[in-house]
DNA sequence: GATGAATGAGAATTCATTCAT
DNA sequence: AATGAATGAATTCTCATTCAT
């Protein structure tokens, strides 16, 4: 019956305005601050028919990432393919995250919060995304290690974490201020950042 | 009388009781699954003797942050004070958050996600430690760009949000990870990381 | 919201079966020794369900002034307008107001405490109510006036809470006599008293 | 015990101060909204000192009841003892009356409140004090008619409700008027009422 | 498919009362 | 006698979910 959902509806108009309709609420109240009633009246649908689309109030936030969030992190694989030099990856990867967050503020503020969580609900989605991204950058460090441009005695597992954890911080500092300064505009400073880090040439050990 | 509060039972055994059990739930739980009559279980208290020394719900995170993460927040200042060079400095702070976060594992996990909420319930105490914490790396930074040993060309701002950013993310990891591996052992190679970059010296453009 | 929650069930069923349950378990109880679950099970509804008709418990109890007393105030007034004679027209007020308040117990004793509250749940509910009952007599005792049968040297202010004063109780004293005898009796010897007083007619200082 | 409680304690100024605490507190409140807390507080004593000196919540009210209000009604023995003729006995009565309500507003309001429940927690105390003010009036009115100036054709019961009636509603509105008017001026034309009623003399059928 | 009224389990909070000090 | 910390029963209200229409 879940699988019947799925495909039945997943092109459905009422699928998608639930959906966007939900990530609103989420984000405005946080996942269970927010009642199903507030979704269905943004929607512009009943209550009960919200059940006719999710299986539960929890499943309309696994949705949000397998089906929403997931989309944004499929593109960052483009991205990545369209250009060869690794820098350049690293920096059109950074710049598309940024990008599609700033695009669409919602998403990034239950992206950000449902990842912090221990107990996830949505904890096979975020593992797959998560996978997805970490491949990216493993592949890009890789790649700059045979191209000389990388340096050779790094430990990947930290590497991975050291770039995801910087781009969701800017995010996140983006997301607590008001003043809604334009955050692609950070992407370049911070992929600088990655690869020189902060110290001066001369003085690196 | 919050103030009265405050003062007669802040040396309290049952205070500290209370808070330590709310740590731990709110960290296995999440704080909205969580339960006053879990925490009062744990506590070994009753139900309503929460509330002599809480206002209600919110009020215990609040206090968890006010009171007891914001003492680690303390810690770290004299960990940077204790050295004299920038790079130790950096490399005191970083290893110091990450123990003090393996050592109260609860509390990183409470910890990391309120962070990361957008309506946050101890907006202030975060500010707070949040204003201490990028201090202490402005700090570090300026001085290390007096003694040379930091590029001149960095945007302070964004510089705080990288290492802040990919420290929280090598802690959150770690929470996630169930195999328990030495979260202070990252310390080192992060630093070098953050000092470095991933770029190989010869290859900075 | 609220004004939804009036127009789409005042004609509901389950509305009526609530505000009745409602009066008749605050009549036996008290309002505040009356719970939600009590009413829910007189009424034949879940909990839950009283709050699809009623904004909270203090709500059905406005409600019942609003929508219950109020009704049988505003019969007060035709019952005055059937006739023309001043002191037909006490008579007929008088009457009615003891008919109504026995033919329902509930309402009378829920009526009588709540107008003897100094913080009142439905003081608005109260004063429209008490506005047209005075005004009543007002009418009727100007009338008389113009008639020649009511004196001229009164205070209007004084005579009405004399009548109704007298007049709630002669109610509440029925309703504390577990025998049930006929308060509607009382209605002709009642208006007696007020026109003529206790005193002898010659005795008239 | 509780003949021992009363007994022993009386006299004391812990009892009365936490009676008139009470009362304020009543009816500021009224009963069910009121905490022993409040009381203990506005009395000056601890919480658990409240159970040396009454039995329970409900016995404070009756203690209220059972000795202070009591003893209001025992001084309009006297009043009424203190003149011969039989108007002039219900004048001071009335006057009486309002003059100690007046002078002390909380306990008009703890009394109005309490006669016009149905459930009354101090019903024996009530009884025996309106039992003590019917028997006045009872016997004013047996009087009066033994003299000549009051009516022979009475309903007693009635006569004694009607006066009751009247002057608790005169002090029913006056306790609800913010604007604090002379209450003791409303005896002699209320008095005045009673006797002569609103008719005319030659109206009179 | 769509609706939204109805349900009732569940949770936060209050407060009268007790009792160790 | 006096205290006030501790208790836990009791109550209001919310909201995910169901189901008859």
């Amino acid at each position: 019956m879940e699988a019947a959902i799925k495909t039945r509806h997943k092109q459905n108009d009422k699928y998608r305005r639930i959906l966007e309709a939900a990530v609103n609420v989420f984000a405005e109240q946080g996942f269970f601050q927010s009642t199903i009633s507030q979704i269905a009246k943004v929607a512009g649908v009943a209550d009960g028919t919200i059940y006719l689309y999710f299986k539960n109030k929890d499943d309309i936030l696994v949705q949000i990432f397998s089906f929403k969030t997931k989309q944004v992190f499929e593109g960052f694989r483009e991205e990545v393919d369209r250009v060869a030099d690794p820098v350049e990856k690293l920096r059109n990867l950074v710049r598309r995250h940024l990008e599609e967050f700033q695009k669409d503020r919602s998403m990034a503020i239950v992206y950000l919060s449902e990842t912090h969580q221990t107990s996830r609900r949505a904890e096979e989605q975020i593992r797959e995304m998560s996978k997805l991204y970490l491949d990216l950058i493993s592949e890009i460090v890789e790649q700059g290690q045979a191209d000389g441009c990388v340096r050779k005695d790094l430990y990947l597992g930290l590497v991975r974490r050291f770039i995801i954890g910087a781009v969701d911080e800017v995010i996140n500092t983006w997301l607590h201020s008001d003043g809604t300064y334009d955050l692609t505009s950070m992407a370049d400073p911070l992929v600088d950042l990655f690869i020189q880090g902060i110290g001066s040439a001369d003085a690196t050990e």
